[in-house]
Formats: C-alpha cells, structure tokens, sequence
DNA sequence: TAAACGACTTGCCATGAAGTTG
DNA sequence: CAACTTCATGGCAAGTCGTTTA
C-alpha cells in the first residue's frame, strides 16, 4: 500500500500499527515498537517487481494464465438451482488486507483477517453434492435454509458484519426481484398523486411528528434523497441521508438567484458523495424547515421526530411494498422516459439520437446524484477527439473545394464523365460532413459526462422495458404509458423539443410488426445462453410485447444488424436485467 | 422499544480484456 | 501488429429495510 496517499493518514497510520502489533510475536513485539521506525520498501520493492513481471508475460503465458482462471469459473463459478445451471456472483472469498473504507473512515488502516474455513457457513440443500473443505479443514457449519438466497457466508473481521456468496445478477433469482423492483414502481404511479395531495396537507398537520415527515417526503421525492438511515457514530464515515439530515446541512435563503424560498442543501451521502443543491421550495415547506431548526444546534437532527423505521410504516399504509428507496426508482425511471420523449425527434441521426439517449440518462444520474472522479485520461482523449474533429474539418473543407471544383468542369465539359465525377465528390462531401457531426456530438457527450456516472442508475434504476421500447417503437408513439402521469420536474438539464414520434431504428419497415405496443406490456424474454434450459437465441433479441392487433403477445425478434446499436444504447442495463445480447 | 443483526441492493473505482488506430 | 483507448467486469464498501434480540 505504500505510495498510497492514505499510507499517510494518522488515523489509517495508528489502526494499521495497532492490529500489527497483535499479529505479532512476543519478541517481535519487543522490538517494534514505532510505525515510523519502520521500513518497508524491501517488501514493497517485491510486489511492484512481480505486477511488472506479469505484464511482460509472453503471449503463452498469458495464455494459460487465462485458461487457469477459465478452469476456476467453470469449477467454482456455477451452482444448480431449481434444477438450472445458475452463474455464481462472487465465488472468491475475499482476501486478507488493510481495511480502506470510504472517505474519513475511522477504522481505515485495520487489518481485514484471513478467512479460513472453519469461518465459512455452506448453505445448500441437503440432497445436493456439499463442497469438500479444502484438506485438513472444516467449513463452520453446513445448513440448508432455502429461505436465502446465498450460497456461503463468513463474517468479515473489521465491521463485524456478513459477508456472503450469492447468484449473478443475470441469474433468475436476481432477474426476478429486480423485475419486481420495477412492478413496485410502477404501482406507486397510480398512487402518487394520492400520496403528493396528502404530504402537501400534512404539511399543516398539528402534529411536528407528521409534519417532519411530510417534508422528509416532499425531499425524497422531489430530490430523489436516499431513505437515510441512523448510523452508529465512530463505525463509518460521518455521511446522511433524508431522515438523518442535521440543520448544519440545510441553509435557508428568503431569496437566491431569482427565486424565493431557496434551500440550499451541502452534505456528504453515500461514499462520501457530496450532495449540493440550491433548490427552490414551496411556501409551506420552507416556514416548516424555519420552524425545525428554531433553537437547534447545527448538530442537531433536522427531523428529530423522524426516524426511517417510522417514515416507512407511514409508507407502507399508502401503499402495499411501498418504501423509501421506491421513489427513487420510481422517479428515475419516469424521468428517463420524459427526457426520451423531449429530446428526441425523428428526425435526428443515429449519433444525435445516441446523445439524446446519454443525455436523458445524464438527467436521472443528476437527480440520483451519481457522480465520478474525472477519468485520468480525460484530458488528453478530449484533446485527441479536438485533433480529429480539426482534421475532419479540413477535410470537409478540402471536399467542398473539390466539388466546386468538380461543378465548374462539369459546367464546361457537361459530358457523362465529369457528371460521375460530380456525383462522386458530391457524396464524398455528405459523408464526411456526417462524419464530422458524429465526432462533434460524440465530443459533446464526452464533455457532459465528464463528472457523471450513468452506469448505476442503468444498472439499478431505470426499467430496462422503456430503453426498449424506445430502441423499438418503430414510428409508433414514443413514450409508452410505464410510468406515466404528470410527475414534476425537477433541475432539467437540456430544453426539450417539441417535435413528436421518434423512431430511433432506422429500417422500421424492414420489421414485420404492426399493432400497438407500450412498455407497459412489453416483456424482456430470456436469451440467457448460460442457462441450462437455453431459452433464446444467440445473436438476436427477442422483444415481446401483447399486440392490440393480434390480441396476444407478439415477439419480435430483431434483425442482426440492430445488435450494435441496441447494445450501445442498452448495454448498462444487461447486467441486472437478464437481457442477454450477442451482436453477430 | 431500541439496538443489533441478517440479507439483500446500490455504489464507486481499479483492472484487465477487448476494440481501435496507425 | 504494437500502442493506445475504451469498456465490461470484479471487488468490496456502504447503503436499505425487515427481523430478532436484549
């Protein structure tokens, strides 16, 4: 770990000292005495050496390198379950090491012990074949509780909490709950004005208790916050949530940048991401927030009648499975389908549509708040894309020189020949102009990602179902009706268009299908090639949706060709969603 | 009844494999 | 084909939320 910066933290410094000296022997424990009196690079020296051996292998080496961890996946990394083959998520455990943690984590530097198998819990069922211990060792305990899901567990040394082996996320166990997520959501459409009506009354509420809640709600929704459970201080980092937010991170403004009833937001959430944001509020809200922070510290608990526990019984009365975290999905998804339906036109190329897709889901990343370091490389491959769209500049200028050029001999000869070559240049200049657009709005979308992480709201918040619809909905009206209402908007990040009915694939007609068909009913089938039963087919997607026309479902399987351009667009969302696509 | 526990989802990042380019 | 860039995957920490325990 040295070089690391943290190597330099005293926190990390004095927990790393602390677990050592434990390890060590009574007269190693004579002897080592100060951190600093210590000297490590001969070790150190030693591991760099062997990550830079493993990079000069030889292609052989490599080779079997390879094959090595293929023999493992296939030994390890698949379990039957309910009679399939099912692929196994995380079927290492976790190597001993210097616990990190994220952000001011007071135990960063701890030692993360080994795991050994007499700490490691089997869970299978008991007619099945058990895994042999490795020679010498039992496992902890062998159980069958088919009432979970994983397939081993340990307890990890520095948190005390569980670890444990589960299925991937393409298994259909996982596949199934997140659909299930997804159905969640989507009920809590036909809710949520209800739901809106009554916290915007309960904002009046005689009561603090139901007042904090209602504008604890009125956040979650609107700013899609995380439900913000209590965390034991001295554990983690200090971060928050919606219920645990404390008045030092909340400021009032009577007026900000040109609104009224401003509350600014500046805290740290998740990982230690930092949430700010300036947001205008309804009346009532702000004179709540004045009234919960009269005669708090900043310390204090902004809704201290409020815990998630209590949030969520509330919920879960307004409707059946409804929780916190359900609005965020809720919303995300909503948000994704309204910015596909404003951005994009039917008009547009596929590189322009492409954008329109990134950029849609760039809003819901920005509500989420998901964000990322600025990639190492940014700089220079912005720089790179400037060189090339420069030297595709010149060449359309070049072109345009050419066929005017090419127009006057025309002109003058007016003969077959010069026309052929007219025509040439002609279609040599449109397709380096298009080329050009394409490199332009591929900069663009480079530019504005900079700092946004769209993977995890692909991945966990956005309904697979509307990125096909849209990818398929053929000159059909976009948006299908998932997720529909009128929602409110909230920090939009691009004007939207007004022009109506994209049709992001370019052959429609080269796809037999007709009838009417929304996301609401449209059915992701299972292409899943690791399966045992082998549903689908390699190399095409398979859609199903129940047809208006047909009055039944339809499949549609699409061309090969759409391959590359449905899986660019979807590719994030392939892992959870059991959406399986091999362009051919 | 609150704290602790257990099981699961969500989150960011580093790595290495795959793809692209000259 | 090497050098470079991009992307998918794995890793594991950190949340959410229901249940159990003290």
């Amino acid at each position: 770990m040295l070089g690391h910066e943290y190597t330099t933290k005293e926190v990390f410094r004095k927990n790393f000292f602390n677990d050592w000296r434990k390890e060590m022997a009574v007269e190693e424990r004579e002897v080592i005495k100060s951190l600093d009196k210590c000297d490590f690079t001969e070790i150190h020296r030693y591991f760099v050496d062997k990550a830079a051996a493993r990079k000069v292998l030889s292609r052989e080496e490599k080779q079997k390198l390879k094959e090595e961890a293929e023999k493992l996946q296939q030994e390890f990394g698949y379990c039957i379950l309910d009679g399939h083959q099912e692929k196994i998520g995380n079927f290492k455990i976790e190597p001993p090491g210097l616990f990190r943690g994220r952000g001011d984590h007071p135990k960063m530097g701890m030692l993360k012990r080994r795991i050994m198998p007499e700490d490691v819990v089997i869970n299978c069922s008991r007619d099945s074949k058990i895994p042999e211990p490795p020679a010498g060792h039992q496992w902890k305990e062998v159980r069958s509780d088919n009432t979970v899901t994983w397939l081993a567990a340990w307890t990890e040394s520095v948190q005390n909490s569980i670890k444990y082996i589960m299925l991937n996320p393409c298994s259909k166990l996982k596949g199934e709950t997140a659909w299930q997520k997804f159905e969640t959501a989507r009920r809590l459409r036909g809710f949520v004005d209800e739901i809106r009506s009554q916290y915007r009354a309960d904002w009046k509420s005689r009561e603090m208790k139901t007042r904090q809640r209602a504008v604890a709600l009125y956040f979650i929704d609107k700013l899609a916050l995380r439900a913000g459970n209590e965390k034991e201080d001295g554990e983690a980092a200090d971060t928050v949530g919606c219920c645990s937010l404390r008045v030092e991170h909340v400021q009032l403004h009577p007026e900000a940048d040109g609104c009224q009833h401003v509350v600014e937001f500046d805290f740290l959430g998740k990982d230690c991401i930092r949430y700010y944001n300036r947001v205008p509020v309804e009346k009532p809200v702000y004179k709540n927030l004045q009234l919960f922070m009269e005669s708090k510290g900043p310390r204090d608990n902004l809704f201290d009648r409020l815990t998630t526990t209590s949030l969520n019984k509330h919920l879960q009365e307004l409707m059946d499975g409804l929780t916190a975290k359900v609005f965020r999905t809720y919303n995300a998804s909503i948000t994704l389908q309204e910015q596909l339906r404003a951005l994009t036109r039917a008009e547009d190329s596929i590189a322009a549509k492409i954008l329109s897709y990134n950029r849609a889901n760039r809003v819901v990343a920005i509500l989420c708040n998901h964000q990322r370091a600025t990639p190492s490389t940014f700089e220079k491959s912005m720089q790179n894309l400037q060189t090339k769209i420069q030297a595709k500049k010149e060449q359309v200028a070049e072109a345009r020189a050419e066929l005017r050029r090419a127009r006057a001999e025309h002109k003058a000869q007016g003969d077959g020949k010069s026309r052929s070559v007219l025509e040439k240049k002609r279609r040599l200049l449109e397709k380096l102009q298009e080329q050009l657009a394409q490199l332009s709005v591929q900069a663009t979308d480079k530019e504005e990602n900079k700092q946004v992480a769209l993977g995890t709201s692909k991945l966990n918040y956005l309904d697979p179902r509307i990125s096909i619809a849209w990818c398929v909905c053929l000159g059909s009206q976009f948006p299908p009706v998932a997720y529909g209402g009128p929602g409110f908007s909230r920090r939009p990040l691009f004007s939207p268009s007004t022009a109506p009915v994209p049709c992001p694939l370019g052959s429609a007609q080269a796809l037999p299908v007709t009838g009417t068909h929304d996301a609401e009913s449209c059915v992701i089938s299972s292409p899943c090639p690791e399966r045992s039963d082998g549903q689908g087919e390699v190399g095409v997607l398979t859609v199903a949706w129940d047809s208006e026309a047909s009055g039944g479902p339809v499949e549609l399987s699409l061309p090969t060709g759409s391959g590359r351009w449905l899986s660019a667009l979807l590719g994030g969302h392939l892992g959870h969603s059991r959406l399986s696509l091999t362009p051919r």
